[in-house]
DNA sequence: AGTGCAGTTGACTTT
DNA sequence: TAAAGTCAACTGCAC
């Protein structure tokens, strides 16, 4: 009997559970699927796929030097699995637990039911530190360390090749697949040797000052490890990367403090709780599916859905909104597939508070824009940003104050939005204080070769902060946080929104001991 | 040298 | 991973 290892977002031979079972239990067949049903969802652009073919190209070679063929088909799970079946028999099927979209998750649970009703065993192994079906989470931070202790898989030694006459379609070029948008030729490239170079010149160059420089978009794209988009389709293992933190952290310790440059163990540490929480994310909708549709907390239902505003959307889609910051940021997003945390927070944020939009549609534009989409981590964080999730704070960004902090000689927003070139810093992120006659000197008349701003910074974040503190004081909305946090929430008491006291009075430790549960869900 | 005061800083609270 | 407001302590300076 053949085992098939279904390859979906685990694109490498290394820390590969279901290929190293599977070659140690008979003949193996590799196999890729280019789904239709799934490639034609919204949250799917081409740059994902291409970038998708660049892992297949170095999976496919790394599966040779086994003598190991790579199978890609482009089909319906169901239809090449019943093909399979068709040619060779029963098989045993051996993949990764995936925390996907609501279509995955429906096409696993058909798969699932295909194999029961053909005597097919399929056995799924757990993906990073992510459970299936967790009873508490309580619990879930001692797993993720259960989990990531151990070494990561070697890549299997000895592997047989399952002989099915099937013909691969070999690397599926994106304008053969019912995908939306086009490549961009600035993003990252994929594979597993790009991959593992990004790793190691974040650790030995790029990140000794990640810690700092991750919030500025001046010096993110280099600081950064950039490795998320590797983890999100898996030619890197987060159990690799988590090792090799530990690994870089070790043989810093071992030398003499001083010798240290300053930056890496404050760095490495920061990047390791990133890990942490990448796995803490996902669970999230492993947990709970709907997240991915609709409002965590249901206080907040209907608050803005009812407020799509189609020359807003696309303001904001196209960098047209008159606030260079958001204009800049959106503008390297669609340019690079990339950019930096703080301002995916600032660009969401600004979607849902000032032009007052349903996460839902702005969400679905991210995830095409995000060459690191990771459903896991995409909807639970634009629910966040968005307010609606319940247990955690508003969390406001104010455009012109983030461009200030985060680019304060006006570099970034001119290095992405031209026209405001010759504009001087006092303007830059208010072109529209400046007086007619400095518009027409300096070369961007607002309305004429930059818009004005689509909503009033001031008014819009008034409005939407009243709104907001007014849906949380609801009757009920404490009772329904309080079960969320219960499924969802972080127990770490100095994450997620919940701030640690240096020092308190007598009158306030007391107060905050009798009412420690629902402190730490709201402040 | 001490006092009054405007302006600044930082810790903490509120939204 | 926010921003704005409050308040008390502190600072620099004129007198």
């Amino acid at each position: 009997m053949i085992n098939v290892v279904w390859f979906k977002r685990d694109l490498r031979i290394t820390d590969h559970a279901p290929l190293m079972q599977a070659c140690a239990t008979g003949p193996v067949l590799p196999l890729y699927l280019y789904e239709p049903s799934l490639i034609a969802q919204p949250d799917v652009s081409a740059q994902h796929v291409a970038f998708i073919n660049q892992c297949l190209t170095t999976l496919r070679a790394d599966l040779n030097t086994l003598g190991l063929a790579l199978l890609t088909r482009v089909g319906e799970a169901l239809a090449v699995l019943a093909d399979i079946h068709h040619r060779v028999g029963t098989f045993t099927l051996w993949s990764f637990e995936e925390t996907g979209n609501g279509a995955t998750y429906q096409r696993d649970k058909r798969v699932l039911a295909w194999c029961r009703a053909n005597g097919v065993a399929w056995h799924e192994s757990p993906s990073g530190a992510v459970v299936r079906r967790l009873k508490d989470r309580d619990r879930w931070s001692g797993i993720w360390m259960q989990r990531m202790r151990n070494e990561p898989l070697d890549a299997p030694t000895v592997a047989v090749q399952a002989n099915v006459q099937i013909d691969s379609h070999g690397i599926v070029a994106t304008a053969h697949l019912p995908v939306s948008g086009c490549d961009k030729p600035l993003r990252q490239r994929g594979g597993r040797t790009v991959a593992l170079a990004d790793l190691h010149s974040f650790f030995n160059v790029r990140g000794q000052h990640y810690r700092i420089a991750m919030s500025s978009p001046l010096s993110a794209a280099d600081a950064c490890s950039r490795i998320s988009a590797h983890l999100a389709y898996g030619s890197l293992s987060v159990r690799e990367v988590v090792h090799a933190v530990w690994q870089q952290r070790a043989l810093l310790q071992g030398q003499p403090p001083d010798c240290v440059e300053p930056g890496w163990l404050a760095s490495l540490k920061s990047f390791e709780s990133r890990l942490h929480w990448h796995c803490h994310f996902i669970q999230k909708l492993e947990s709970d599916p709907s997240i991915e549709f609709s409002n965590m907390h249901r206080a907040y239902a209907g608050l803005r859905e009812d407020n799509y505003n189609a020359a807003l959307q696309t303001a904001w889609r196209n960098g047209e909104t008159g606030l260079p910051m958001i204009d800049a940021c959106m503008r390297m997003l669609t340019a690079t597939g990339w950019i930096n945390f703080r301002m995916r927070a600032m660009l969401v944020s600004f979607s849902s508070y000032h032009l007052w939009q349903h996460w839902r549609e702005p969400a679905l534009h991210l995830a095409r824009e995000f060459l690191d989409y990771e459903p896991g981590i995409h909807y639970p964080q634009v629910q966040m940003q968005s307010g609606t999730t319940g247990i955690n704070t508003v969390r406001m960004y104010n455009p012109i104050k983030q461009a200030r902090d985060q680019d304060p000689t006006g570099a970034f927003v001119r290095r992405w939005i031209p026209v405001l070139g010759r504009v001087p810093t006092d303007f830059i992120f208010e072109p529209w204080l400046m007086p007619d006659n400095l518009q027409r000197e300096y070369g961007c008349v607002l309305g004429r070769d930059y818009p004005l701003p689509v909503i009033d910074v001031i008014a819009a974040a008034e409005h939407a902060r009243s709104t907001m503190w007014v849906t949380r004081k609801g009757n009920s909305f404490r009772k329904e946080a309080q079960a969320i946090f219960e499924t969802h929430g972080s127990r770490n008491p100095a994450r997620e929104g919940i701030k640690v006291r240096k020092t308190r009075s007598v009158r306030e430790t007391r107060e905050a001991e009798t009412s420690a549960r629902q402190t730490s869900l709201f402040d």
